[in-house]
DNA sequence: AAAGTGATCATG
DNA sequence: ATGATCACTTTG
């Protein structure tokens, strides 16, 4: 309904993000992540929506990182290359996007919690009809879903993560969603 | 405030 | 095999 599109011929300059910024431990990529285009293409058509909000999840001592209970099946994704994509499934109805974010066997990643125009990861997943068909997709190279730069850098604020309560305290106080301020 | 929904992981 | 739990959203 309302994403972003970029009209083609558009001399606006438009840059795929490739693995620099992804190789970053995931509290320093997820504010980088603000101001970026979420790009998505399905059947021909390219969505393209600008990332607002974004939480980090880090290492495997991050009692609200997947990574904290080992490598298991479905979080054993977190141990790839940044840059990876991440989703899973979550209270049996919300598809949940993320990037991977450090080097190889660096667990971590970052949850795409907004673009614009959406707010919630699973409203985002569902606008840029992003599901587990993706899981695993390398961003750098995928003609699914990419990232891009538009030169657009957000001011943005900080607050605890949300839905993480299961988390020791030390950690559900982390200061790691970041919050584009638009004004 | 509480349901809805199913994968995932730990337990047995 | 069973059961609790869950990076949430919608409805009342």
């Amino acid at each position: 309904m309302c994403l972003i599109n970029i009209a083609e011929g558009d001399n606006m300059e438009l840059k795929k993000v490739g693995t620099e910024i992804f190789l970053l431990p995931a509290v320093e990529l997820a504010p980088k992540l603000l101001g970026k285009l979420l790009c998505r293409c399905v059947d021909g058509n390219i969505i393209k929506a600008r990332i607002t909000e974004a939480e980090a999840y880090s290492g495997e001592e991050d009692t609200a990182c997947h990574a904290h209970k080992g490598k298991t099946p479905r979080a054993g994704i977190l141990w790839r290359r940044g840059g990876t994509s991440y989703v899973y499934l979550c209270y049996g109805m919300h598809e949940m996007f993320n990037v991977v974010s450090g080097l190889e066997d660096e667990p971590g990643a970052v949850l795409i919690r907004g673009v614009t125009g959406y707010s919630g990861p699973g409203r985002v997943t569902k606008a840029m009809k992003i599901d587990r068909s993706l899981n695993g997709d390398d961003m750098t190279v995928s003609d699914r879903l990419w990232v891009e730069d538009d030169g657009t850098e957000y001011k943005y604020h900080t607050s605890p993560r949300v839905g993480i309560d299961y988390a020791t305290e030390e950690y559900r106080l982390k200061p790691w969603r970041f919050i584009a301020d638009i004004n």
